[in-house]
DNA sequence: AAATAATATGTTATGTTATAACATAACAAA
DNA sequence: TTTGTTATGTTATAACATAACATATTATTT
């Protein structure tokens, strides 16, 4: 199996959100690796859109494909247990378009939130 | 004056939003430091919201206080230029309100919005 | 003023996250 | 079969951040 397919089972299988590292780890209980590796099936993963990385805990989570069309990310981060939800992205969207934030177009955008979870606070 | 200041001083003054270690090139020019130094002062001020974090370009912004009572964050980021503004958050409180989001509160947020500002797209 | 506490600073080392650079393998299309 | 493309391997290093411990400075209490 390719090193992408690999990371990607590793991070659908797990319960919690992986950073680079302990996804490293897990993957080199299979085969020898480097991080280049991970970081490379990460990029990858990225760029089709099965994954998306929270730069807030620098850990990569499963897309759950709820974003429009324009493939728009938009994230929840619990700061306390790392618990993330990502939302359609739609609801944004309009929000950003209908108030006109200055300089910026908002045509593709990734947004992350960090804040505590109802079971956390 | 206190490194504190010295740190505020050079995000201050610059025109573009700094790393940690651009922070510390500066201060090295002035005084003998380390990284440590840096990173403590950037905590103090962080802790006294004279600036923000920016996780998604892990450069240190000048706060502009356009935040509401609760020092919520909102802020988006040229993914091109790396240009930041930082909004007003508290039409995003009321927007988390209103649409409600599963598990989370949002009573206390940081946001982060990567996107391109109408210069760069 | 001396003792104490609190805060700030200095220093060395180390930990963590991520990319550069270069080489090779595997495979498909021309 | 040579050319292009994508994936992989390998080593090194860049970039970002914190731990741990020592010392100095400043503020507060006695």
């Amino acid at each position: 199996m390719k090193n992408k397919e690999l990371v990607f089972n590793i991070i659908k299988k797990s319960s919690k959100n992986l950073t680079a590292y302990e996804i490293l780890e897990k993957l080199q209980k299979i085969k020898k690796t480097q991080p280049m590796t991970v970081y490379r099936a990460l990029d990858h993963l990225i760029k089709e859109e099965r994954i998306h990385k929270s730069n807030q805990t620098k850990s990569y989570i499963l897309c759950n494909h709820s974003h429009d069309k324009n493939h728009n990310t938009a994230i929840a981060i619990c700061k306390k247990c790392g618990d993330t939800d990502e939302f359609k992205s739609d609801i944004f969207s309009e929000f950003f378009k209908k108030y006109n934030l200055k300089k910026y177009n908002f045509n593709k955008f990734k947004m992350e939130v960090l804040t505590t979870c109802k079971e956390c606070n």
